[in-house]
DNA sequence: TGTACATCAGTGAACGCGCGTTCACTGATGTAC
DNA sequence: TGTACATCAGTGAACGCGCGTTCACTGATGTAC
């Protein structure tokens, strides 16, 4: 199993990665195991949902390689973790100002950032699961961060809302901005995090059905076309 | 600190409940511990969120006795974790049943099935967190056992949708009734997800929001009554 | 009423396990002479 | 071109810890005689 494989005529080509063991890396690229590093706990965390779940040794294991080598390139597991997090997650809040660009109807915008809002939580869904799905007693300081951008990208919401009950673009019943925003932030997150958390669920492949999905419920507080 | 407190003048009263250390169950009065233990272990699962990090030593702790005797009533921590779970849980089918019950009209039968989902939820939120919100890899028992009761609630909704479907109450457009029911359930869980998970919101108390709330996708898929 | 005994609620010490982490090491790679 | 050496990516063995769980026990309670 070493290198008398080579030797071996029975043997097609050198192994190049053995199942199991990785082929050690030249020597300015030690950067390159700390990608892999990255990649396969995101894909554990993306696997498990919880980073308590996600064990250095699986890490280790998943890269083919042994638990030392990965303190090697972190100098402990929550400093991977967040890691993983901080290259998979922008904030929910740059995600609204990018959907938002160019956009100056309030309930086109409104859609949109709904839309948005779905899109990043499919994208990153442990980051999701981390922020919208588990009570936050502990005040880590990257939730904190975090936070800020959650009320940010709320307020949002709120605004465009309003902006559409001062156009009289909602039904006239509705006419506080807070409220409705509310229900929608509550629509859009049951979709995400259903869908990221019951991935047997069959649920529809097709994108009409998840616009029309995120937008069945605003569109309810729609004022008829007179 | 063991009988000499009772024979000193300054010890006021035999302590009932010895900080750390309970007094001993009375030999008929084993159930009492057991209850306890429900107790306890249903408050550390609610504070923590997931099963996994409410350990047998930390239920023991807080009842004020030592892990084995968890042991005397429970046969292992699933049993236990499974019969906190029990306790607190009536199946959704079942309430979904008791709301339907004299409803003939399909729509109204939805609404009051929506409503019932988000009372389920708001009641049981450990039980709910449990079943709708953690990822279920490892197919326990009890999970299996509501998996059945959340498909019949669910294809209790399909069926509703169905029939609305078949009685011409929805728009034309809506003809796929496993699609539009996917969309509610996205919907109710939303709310129910969001506020037993972000307590701190500032959620409007009035039984009429909550109510808007629900009702709110729902009403988009209606046909205007022409 | 008094003593011997069975019951059984709860204990203390220990088990094996997987975890995060540390340590001294190995041995292929690249470089200096 | 050939050899000695420094570098450093990755290893193997072990640590202390908290976990679920087991075991033989203790000692207060209630019962039989």
């Amino acid at each position: 199993m070493t290198d008398q494989a080579a030797a071996s005529p029975a043997a097609p080509a050198p192994v190049p990665a053995p199942a199991g063991r990785r082929a050690r890396s030249r020597k300015g690229e030690g950067r390159r195991l700390r990608e892999e590093i990255l990649d396969a706990a995101e894909a554990l965390l993306l696997q498990t949902g919880a980073a308590e779940q996600v064990s250095i040794r699986a890490v280790a294991d998943a890269v083919g390689v042994t638990p030392p080598s990965i303190y090697r390139h972190f100098p402990d597991k929550d400093t991977l973790i967040y890691e993983v997090w901080d290259r998979r997650c922008g904030t929910l809040d740059d995600a609204f100002e990018e959907a938002l660009a160019g956009i100056d109807d309030p309930i086109a915008a409104l859609m949109e950032i709904g839309r948005a809002y779905v899109r990043f939580g499919l994208e990153n869904p442990e980051p999701y699961r981390l922020v919208f799905m588990t009570r936050a007693d502990p005040h880590s300081p990257e939730e904190d961060a975090e936070r800020l951008g959650q009320i940010r990208a709320f307020m949002r919401a709120v605004d465009l809302v309003q902006q559409a009950i001062d156009a009289g673009r909602l039904k006239p019943e509705f006419t506080d901005a807070m409220r409705v925003a509310t229900i929608i932030w509550a629509h859009v997150h049951g979709l995400v995090s259903l869908m990221i958390t019951k991935t047997d669920f069959p649920w529809p492949r097709d994108p009409e059905w998840l616009d029309l999905a995120v937008m069945s419920c605003p569109v309810s507080f729609l004022a008829d076309p007179a």
